[in-house]
DNA sequence: CGTGAGTTTGACCAGTTGGTCAAATCATGA
DNA sequence: TCATGATTTGACCAACTGGTCAAACTCACG
């Protein structure tokens, strides 16, 4: 077991290359439908040998769901206070939507884990998720009060973002069934950039 | 093994238990994640009881997976050509919606199947779901030349409806945690029927 | 009743799975 | 170079899993 100070170039690479080989596996199959050896075959390693840098499956797991947690919310708190509230707000759609395109296995993993009750994340959910959901949800709040955003539940709004945006990645061979030749996101920002716009364009009601 | 003509009383009963037991532990775990034995349990039954009335794991799953599809997609197929476009539609989100409050374990086995890749549903999206969705996205489509809809890619549209309302369901615990006290359920009609409405109210852009 | 079909079960099996371990191999810096 | 720690592996294990089977039990009906 190697120390976690002080990691030799091996440990660096291997680790690395397990966490990928992980993603891969865990956003396809979801935990309890990974198997140890599968991820180790993905990573190019023995099972044991995996087993020597990760104490158990759970233990890469929840490494996995916590190093990407991050970086999944980034766009989220990347929504500027002191910017012009709508084009904030679809800049923020947008960049989630390029989440999904760029990163559907990361999405994946989050989706199987949640409909199947995050039984190992619901710690994360309220203490990390809520406390930043909140945040921007008082934020949306002020800027539907001052008049800037047509009024709407701010919640619920930013759980359309999320429905919407993931969509295409959780559910990406279904949409391509049902898509055909045509890029699901081609159309994809344009539709979503519409919605919201007209969803959130303080105007009078149309 | 019962023979599938002159079902007897107790095999009416113990099929119908073993589908509602199986429903309860797939759309919670997936395929891989349950157990022959936890569905057993579920149903009241031994194992070798249960595998008597059906011959394996899988005849289980694809049964349930076909059973509960028609009922599913009522919802979509219920939309009335002859209706008035906007009210139709929005009639049919909130159809939608109740089917989330109501059927959320089967929106999960869906969800579950759909985001590990659709192994087993394959062909049944593009042979039942594609040609359902073509007759309503070309429905949408002529409503929107004679004027009646606001312009919208109507695929993406019925995959918005999908994705915001199914998200209620799939992502329960997420909604619910972030929530709090309050029910999802209590807002999200309003919610969806705003943003729906302002997207396809056919009027002088906003 | 009694009897034959329908139902239930304990015991069992082979394959898979997460994880261990001692021994072998490799890398590195003194 | 060589000693020492880091890395890798084949063999192994116990628990679990889907599924089988013969024997026992129950039910409906003549």
């Amino acid at each position: 077991m190697p120390k976690d100070r002080n990691p030799t170039r091996i440990q660096k690479k291997n680790r690395a290359t397990i966490l990928e080989a992980a993603l891969e596996v865990f956003s396809t199959s979801g935990f309890r439908g990974a198997t140890v050896d599968q991820i180790a075959r993905a990573a190019g390693l023995s099972k044991p040998n995996l087993l020597y840098y990760f104490p158990s499956k759970e233990a890469i797991f929840t490494e996995l769901l916590s190093g990407l947690l991050d970086t999944w919310l980034d766009p989220l708190r990347a929504i500027d206070p002191q910017g012009d509230p709508l084009e904030e707000f679809l800049a923020y759609v947008q960049r989630k939507l390029q989440m999904s395109r760029d990163f559907p296995r990361e999405s994946r993993l989050f989706a199987n884990e949640i409909v199947q009750g995050a039984p190992r994340m619901l710690e994360t959910l309220s203490k990390d998720l809520k406390p930043l959901l909140e945040e921007k949800a008082d934020l949306i709040e002020g800027w539907m009060a001052d008049g800037k955003l047509n009024r709407t539940h701010p919640k619920h709004l930013l759980f359309s973002v999320w429905s919407l945006t993931q969509h295409y990645a959780d559910f990406d061979v279904q949409v391509r069934t049902l898509m055909g030749d045509e890029d699901p996101f081609d159309a994809a920002p344009a539709h979503l950039e519409q919605m919201f716009r007209r969803m959130l364009t303080p105007a009078p009601k149309i």
